[in-house]
DNA sequence: ACAAATTCGAGAGCACTGCTCTTGACTTGC
DNA sequence: GCAAGTCAAGAGCAGTGCTCTCGAATTTGT
């Protein structure tokens, strides 16, 4: 029922208070907390539309219309719960990553933490990279915790770079003019050093990786290489060799 | 209002029926292609979950449960609409690749016109690839004409296979013995004489195909290669050149 | 310490959903 | 022409997100 110790941050003013002042503000964060608990296991159920903010309530003993006084709307609940999500898988996706001494195992890590991740979290990760829930904005307070799967994965391309180990298996097509425009504005920002051929074959590499995990969780896979684990390891390798890594 | 010529045929009994024999038949006939069309056209409006029997029924002029005698459920309608996205998609690629001479150019046709069909109906394309919705199942109709879209690609690998135009740019990883085996599975029904290597590379395209539109209609690529068309183009180079057939 | 301001839970209620059942009118086949 | 089958309509059930009001509890200001 109660766990959950690193999510009070997500209510109420961004400031760091000390610690629970009131009574009240004790209680409301708990109960906050609770709420998100309770929300993040019908998730797990029943998936991003099961989620009802009555059972929610009903589950924890309380009348619905109370329940809009910790979040505004459903949709807002939801926000928070992508928020949590994004965090949890970050830390996923770096924990796998660390403790990996080469950037081409901490590369292979990675997508295998992601994986993992997904698998175990599956309505979570649909909630991130699921299709979009219809009418739902994200909010910008997504954003950067969203930031942190992909900075794992440039961040093993990039380092591998200076090491001088990245060696693409063979010459890629021409790149448009506009293509190396788009590529330069995300290059500057995260691996100044890296080619725009390197960085499109790891944004390809990127999009592969998702779309492997997402066939795998929609079930895609019946009937042919299901279990994916074989393939999906099989799949890792060669986007390894692909972007360079190998 | 009225349009769809060519979806009477989901409804009924599977026998052949010469036309609409009796004015009953006929009028059920035409209603049913009319909650389809108010169907398809509010889930493109709002998206799958956003599909309201009772608001097809209003539009329509007539009460929500008169709508039962002609779908029995919510998920019956959506099975329907599955199954005629699925042939329009089917279509959609066929007549893309269809005209190409060489399989290379058929293969890089079957790409766009997936893309091109994703974003002209991309509610449609959810329903198909996206998220799968909670608590629905897809029943067994719906196998058979979601076959025809990975029909085309494997077809254009295998016949560039057979004129020998195949040959990928670099020696991949080896396979493990399972994996082989499921690909054997697979290979024994749509490609007999296609090599595990080769059909392993296609398989890794083809899901790095969906993960490309899915990133797109999921507006994942918001702040980098959007608009992606360039990329999108560059990727299915890669990817041609990856399977084999640049 | 007491009053004012704020916060909170509970309940009623609105508009909406999918779905079931019954009723009465209509069409079909014999 | 009449029984059998088919149909639209309506009422109703259980569920949803959300709003509003109303006392009670708690925090805050003086």
């Amino acid at each position: 029922m109660l766990s959950n110790l690193c999510t009070d941050l997500a209510d109420g003013t961004l400031s760091g208070m000390p610690a629970h002042r009131t009574a009240r503000e004790r209680a409301r964060a708990e109960l906050t907390a609770a709420i998100k608990d309770e929300a993040r296991s019908q998730l797990g159920k029943q998936g991003a539309d099961g989620l009802s903010l009555r059972a929610v309530a009903r589950e924890l003993g309380m009348v619905s219309s109370a329940l809009y006084r910790y979040f505004p709307s459903r949709d807002d609940l939801l926000t928070a719960l992508i928020i949590d999500a994004y965090n949890a898988l970050g830390d996923a996706v770096e924990k796998a990553a660390a403790g990996h001494e080469t950037p081409r195992e901490r590369w292979r890590a990675a997508c295998h933490g992601l994986r993992a991740w997904a698998l175990a979290n599956r309505h979570e990760y649909s909630l991130l990279y699921g299709t979009p829930i219809p009418g739902y904005r994200a909010p910008l307070d997504t954003v950067t915790p969203a930031t942190r799967v992909p900075a794992v994965f440039i961040g093993a391309v990039r380092d591998a770079w200076r090491a001088g180990e990245t060696k693409p298996p063979f010459e890629g097509p021409e790149m448009s003019p506009e293509l190396r425009e788009q590529l330069r504005g995300i290059r500057d920002q995260l691996a100044p050093d890296l080619p725009e051929e390197i960085l499109a074959r790891a944004f390809i590499a990127w999009v592969q990786l998702f779309g492997m995990v997402g066939f795998e969780l929609g079930g895609q896979f019946a009937n042919t290489v299901d279990p994916a684990d074989e393939f999906f390891t099989h799949t890792v390798e060669q986007l390894t060799l692909f972007v360079g890594l190998g």
